[in-house]
DNA sequence: GATTGGCACTCACAGACCGCGAGTGCCAGC
DNA sequence: GCTGGCACTCGCGGTCTGTGAGTGCCAATC
């Protein structure tokens, strides 16, 4: 009873039920697998690894399929696969000619949706920490006014206000010199502090402190954080797994979109490619999918982007796709 | 035989089916509705009703339900319902904290949907004929620039071009300088020929033939329509009629915008509030589904908004919500 | 002529039944 | 530790059947 070729038997048997989406047998993994040995020892080995949790059978007299616990010791075992050329020219092509950051992302999207047939997410690149290009004001009406900062990465962020109705204009362009001039090549932490300390030398009014405060956290990339998504049409292609119920639950979730960026800071913790798998997710509205997502751009504090599946999916795949996608991302991120 | 019966018994039928998702049929028509007449006259209706194509039977001996020219005749024939105070009351709250246009819409989108329990689909507003406030141009690299458009209903866009290496800054500057002059308080048309005059008199150059065009499509409100929608969760939600490949094929056809927007495009020349039902659509991706759809912004050309589900929805409900966010988010945009 | 009650007919649906076959666990032998 | 054999389980698909809702038609009635 060799642990080796237990492994192999696990690998196959998730292999097996990717490519098939039926359970797998001992008889036909004997013949069709090419290790040498009878169904009564494959069986054997099967009772044990359902002993550790590693499989299952969903009725009585069926064939074994893997748990959650199965496909992450799969992916735990799995060597990085090679990733196709094809794929290679591929995102070259696609993600080549994309205009600004915006295009980057909606093509980069695609791609990943196409390239996995799974969900694809991106979140925006979150770029804290480039520095501010330029701050411009313009008076809409006299009583608003919109900010618009353009950070050093070719970033557009803009931002409504309220000014006074009878402010001069004079003084008004005079405020927007000053803020430009301010705010030009700082990072947001040390704008902060600048637009605090100007702010404190004006006059005292409301409309220093709200502009205050917009430019800063326009600078900081927008108040929110956003996640994209394609591919959506893949949770209900023949063949997908998952029922009514998990696929609404899964649109629901990448609509709030809360729950899916709490997911994945908890995934940029950890390092490469990582994958979660169904239950380990930590969601019941997820239960029965999987996500594998890896990192891009800055190391310190990367974004992510990943594809988002029913448990039985390709992950050598998936996973060689996400990693290429992230690593090309990263170059025209960081460039 | 009156024709006022019939159409009370086709009213009926299209409402008991939407309510049960069950065939109604001649008995339980005449017990429940209170038109006192009995079953087997009831029956002789129907099957003139069945004769003109407004009603089917999905089995031989199953009640009737509406067809796509059933609905039609219904939703012609309907009186507008009037719409929940509690829903002004929400469309209200809803949108009027929002920041900004792109978070108007968000809004708009995510509360249409909420409100019919169907997919929401809200169309940028065009906004081709507001005038430019302001152009700035931000020399990102040596060779890279960046023009930022800021219009005078507040929305920014963006692109970037490139710039001759050895360019001086202090040409850079004035050619800023000259073409956010020029652009200033113009509409896309004039600012058109406003901008080739001006690259004309210019040193030949490719750098103000990119600079020219990119301004020039930029106030044009950016190069794509742009579609968003929400809800999709409502598609799988229990009660959906649809099967797994329709609802795939909705999201397809979500996601590539182009079959939506043409189709969004086709109902605006219509009227105020119009409905697609089933194969009306002209898509076959999207049988079995309509649209509840109308324009919002501009009256002569106006953006537009709407609700797609399956073709038994509740069109009364579906449509007075459609036409009280439409009205509301008009206001916003026009003020 | 429109409406109604009656009646025979149709037919989808749900439940019961059953045989097949894949798959298993266990055991004895190598 | 591996293998062949064997008895056992049990889900799946097929057929069959009764039931009931619903229909169409016809003769009687208002």
């Amino acid at each position: 009873m060799s642990e080796d070729r237990r492994q192999a038997i696990l690998r196959a048997i998730v292999e097996g039920y990717v490519a098939t989406h039926e359970p797998v047998g001992s008889k036909a993994l004997a013949q069709n697998s090419s290790l040498g040995v009878s169904p009564a020892t494959i069986r054997n080995d099967m009772a044990a690894l359902e002993e550790d949790g590693l499989i299952a059978q969903p009725h009585t007299s069926a064939g074994r399929i893997p748990t959650d616990k199965g496909y992450r010791y799969f992916v735990d075992m799995l060597a990085a696969a090679a990733f196709q050329d094809s794929h290679k020219r591929a995102i070259s092509t696609f993600l080549s000619d994309a205009v600004d950051l915006n295009d980057v992302v909606e093509r980069s999207v695609r791609l990943l949706s196409q390239l996995t047939r799974q969900v694809a997410v991106v979140q925006y690149p979150s770029l804290r920490e480039s520095p501010v290009r330029r701050v411009e004001l313009v008076r809409m009406t006299p009583e608003r006014a919109l900010a618009v900062v353009v950070s050093a990465d070719a970033r557009v962020e803009q931002a409504s206000l309220t000014v006074p109705q009878d402010l001069a204009d004079e003084d008004f362009e005079r405020v927007a010199r000053e803020v430009n001039d301010i705010a030009s090549g700082l990072t947001p932490a040390p704008l902060d502090r600048a637009l605090v300390e100007w702010a404190s030398r004006q006059s005292p009014s409301p409309w220093i402190e709200e502009l205050a405060g917009v430019v800063s956290s326009a600078a900081r990339g927008g108040t929110v954080e956003r996640v994209v998504f394609a591919g959506t049409g893949n949770l209900t292609r023949a063949g997908s797994d998952l029922g009514a119920d998990a696929v609404t639950s899964v649109l629901d979730a990448l609509e709030e979109q809360v729950v899916l960026l709490r997911l994945l800071h908890e995934m940029a913790a950890e390092g490469h490619v990582t994958v979660r798998i169904g239950s380990e997710t930590g969601y019941g509205a997820l239960a029965g999918t999987s996500i594998v997502a890896a990192g891009y751009g800055n190391i310190e504090s990367p974004s992510l982007l990943g594809a988002l599946g029913p448990t039985r999916m390709d992950y050598p795949g998936t996973m060689a796709a996400v990693r290429a996608v992230a690593r090309y991302l990263s170059k025209v991120v960081e460039a």
